[in-house]
Order: structure tokens, then C-alpha cells, then sequence
DNA sequence: AAACTTTTCCAACACCGTTCGAAATACGTG
DNA sequence: CACGTATTTCGAACGGTGTTGGAAAAGTTT
């Protein structure tokens, strides 16, 4: 079958599902369309312009996902509500792509045309909210790059770390705050209250 | 000169504000110190573990960064100030590094003493102000992820992306907002009132 | 069918992280 | 000092990477 822009795409999402970002590389990404690694380089610049392309396309895929989170919302929901149902759409994208973060922090995310959108929803969002223009880019601007921020956090963590007995102990006396006292929720419950915290700070910008 | 962790983490970052991330590689650190590549591996387990030691180099530097930050506080600043100065000295610490966010976000932030240090000071700070303990971890975890993800983003944007007359009023008519009516303030200013979005937030959960 | 364009192959280049046995160096002991 | 041992460095090698460029194939137009 013909090798396309769109086919090299999609065989790096299907290969990076597979074997992750260290993993992902032009030749087993043209294996995959049964071809060669330097077939890629005739419809792609090389690997950095594909690797903005998926990341594209993951910006894309969350805004779809937002949108449909958007429609399921009840008549009475508020702003914040669509504001956690968009951010929680993107953290889901981004997680169903193991390394999906690391991805989105390598490319720039201005002029991909699927940042934009999900960019230029959120400003919408927080116009209709009430949040006076000035303010807008800033705020739409700290939710997505804490999303992405709470994203990569959470992926470092997530390997649950070997902690020995010993470490714990000296960890225990030197960061007495982090190991002992603090209740440690879900990260689902974190990010949610992270997401309602922003939202509480975006309210005070709000103009009656 | 003897081989040592200490020098070989040097000569990582030397190398590393030099070629930045895609361009480190053991080899050329292992050049910088007259030794051959081979050599590190009796020091360090490998290209991560060496990323790893750097990453806690740089919360290391944030952190004492940091400290001098509050020292300088006048007597009459308030929490909102302390944590202002804790994120600004930990953006500007890795601002210094080029392609320092990826750095941090490649490797995990448990664990990295460093980062823990970090965590500790800001999660004092939060019980000071008054922040309920059950709500100090989701705070300053959203304040880390928020630097690094802004950071992350700074760092995309920064090379001045070549725009066309052409692109610029298709994005026009796509974007709108983001385009036309939206203020750009400098990202200094940005990242300022993002932070003091959050403290906003913050102020929320403190209970008299 | 011939001329031409678009697309793919394939071999090669320079570089990468990592390994391993052999050298070399340092060091404590007789 | 000399000798044996432990620590440290070398240097070559392996398999893999991104990327290039000319030859070959496939497709299209005249």
C-alpha cells in the first residue's frame, strides 16, 4: 500500500503505544508499513517533524474527547465545570499514550494546529465565564501547562519506587513534612482538586 | 584528574548547556573530562542515572536558589510573597539550563533528594500560611507541576516560529482569539500572575 | 511505446549506549 | 623496596540509531 503523510502517522502512534518514546525509531516505524526506514524521509522532514505530527495528533484527540465531555455535561453545569471536564479530557489522552507527555513537552506547541484548539476553546470557556480578555490568555495558559505539568509528575511516579525499610527511615527524618504527615490521595483526586484550585483562582478574576 | 561521580555530573551539565538534551551524549561528556566513554560506566550505571544525578543537581541549585530568595524577603511579605519567590527562583534556575525541563521531566521526581527538598520548604511554607494539612500535598504538587509545565512551554515557543503572512491570517480566521483579541504580555508577566492565580486558589483553603 | 515524475529501495556514513577483557595505575603489606 | 591485590582506565567491539544519495522501480502523461 502507498506510504502517506497520514499512514507514517499513524504506524508512529501504533509503534510508540508499543515501545514508548525511547523505543520509537524510523526504522521500526517503517517496518511496521513494510517498508524502509528511508522510504520515511521522502514524505517527512525526519524524525522531529514526525514526532510534532503525533503530538499534533494527540492535541487533536484530546479535543475531541473534550468536546464529547463538553456535550455530556448536565444543563445546570457551571464553568467550572466545563473548565475540569476539558482539562480532565486532556489528561486522559495524554495518559492512554504511555510517554504521551514527554511527546507533547519535545514539540513546540504553538502553530500545531491541534494545540490551537484546545487553546482557543479554553479561551472561549473562560470568556463566557466572565473573566475579562486581559486576563484570558493567562489563565488558559496556567491550566494547560499544568495539565501537561501534572501529567509528566504523575508518569514519573508512577513505577512505584523501591523504597528499602532503611530509606525510609532516613527519609522519614529529613523530610519529615512529605513522608509523615501529609495524606497521600489518588492522583485522580489530586489532579481534580488541582484542576478546582486553578478554577478558584480564575474566579477571583471574574467581573460581575 | 581522577574519575568521579561528582566531576562526571559536572561535566554532564557543562556539556549539557552546550548541546543541549539531544546532544548529550557519554561520549562527548567523557571527552570534556580527557577520559573515554567506556570509563563513566565504572562510576555511573548509565546514560539515566547520570540524567538522573543531573535532574537532582538542578532541584538542588532551585532549592538553594531559593533560600536566597526568601532571605531576601522584606519582614512584612506575606505567604503569597514566600511562594512567588520559591516558584520564580525554581523557573529561573531551570530556565539557565537549556532544555532543562525535559531534563527534570525525564526523570522521576520521587525520590531525588533534591526535589524532596524542594517539596519540604514549599509544603512548610503552605502549613505556615494556614493551609489545612489535608490540602497542603495537592497545593504544592500543583505548584511544582505548574513551573515545570510552564517552563516545558516557554522553553517550545522560544524559538521564534518563522510565521508567513499567509499562515497568519489562516490562523486568524481559525483561531480568532488567540489571535486577534488576545493581549500578549511578556512571559515574565505571565508566569508572575499564573503563580499568584494559584496562590488565589491557595487563599481559598486557608482556615482562620 | 517513450519520456518523465513520483516513489521506494538499499547500501553507506557517522554517531549512539553499552559491554568486556586487557592494560595500567594505586595501594597496603611483607 | 618489591610484590600481590584492588581499583580504575583503556580500547576495541556489538548492535542500534538518524540521515543521505544514487540506483531502481512504479506510476503517469504524451
Amino acid at each position: 500500500m502507498k506510504l502517506t503523510k497520514e499512514r507514517i502517522v499513524d504506524a508512529g502512534m501504533a509503534t510508540f503505544a508499543e515501545v514508548g518514546y525511547h523505543g520509537l525509531s524510523m526504522r521500526r516505524v517503517a517496518e511496521r508499513l513494510g517498508a524502509h526506514a528511508g522510504s520515511l524521509y521522502y514524505h517527512v522532514r525526519g524524525k522531529d517533524e514526525l514526532l510534532a505530527l503525533m503530538a499534533d495528533r494527540v492535541c487533536r484527540q484530546a479535543y475531541d474527547a473534550g468536546t464529547a465531555a463538553l456535550a455530556g455535561l448536565p444543563p445546570e453545569a457551571t464553568w467550572h465545570d466545563a473548565i475540569e471536564a476539558q482539562a480532565e479530557a486532556l489528561r486522559r489522552t495524554i495518559q492512554q499514550h504511555p510517554g504521551g507527555a514527554v511527546l507533547l513537552a519535545d514539540s513546540p506547541r504553538t502553530l500545531s494546529s491541534g494545540a490551537l484548539s484546545l487553546m482557543e476553546r479554553l479561551l472561549q470557556t473562560l470568556l463566557d465565564a466572565g473573566v475579562p480578555a486581559a486576563h484570558c490568555v493567562v489563565a488558559a495558559d496556567t491550566l494547560l501547562s499544568h495539565v501537561t505539568g501534572f501529567v509528566l509528575q504523575e508518569r514519573g511516579n508512577s513505577p512505584a519506587p523501591p523504597v528499602t525499610a532503611e530509606v525510609h527511615a532516613d527519609l522519614r527524618t529529613r523530610f519529615p513534612l512529605i513522608i509523615e504527615r501529609m495524606p497521600r490521595p489518588s492522583r485522580d483526586d489530586m489532579f481534580q482538586r488541582s484542576v478546582r484550585l486553578l478554577c478558584a483562582g480564575f474566579a477571583t478574576l471574574v467581573e460581575e
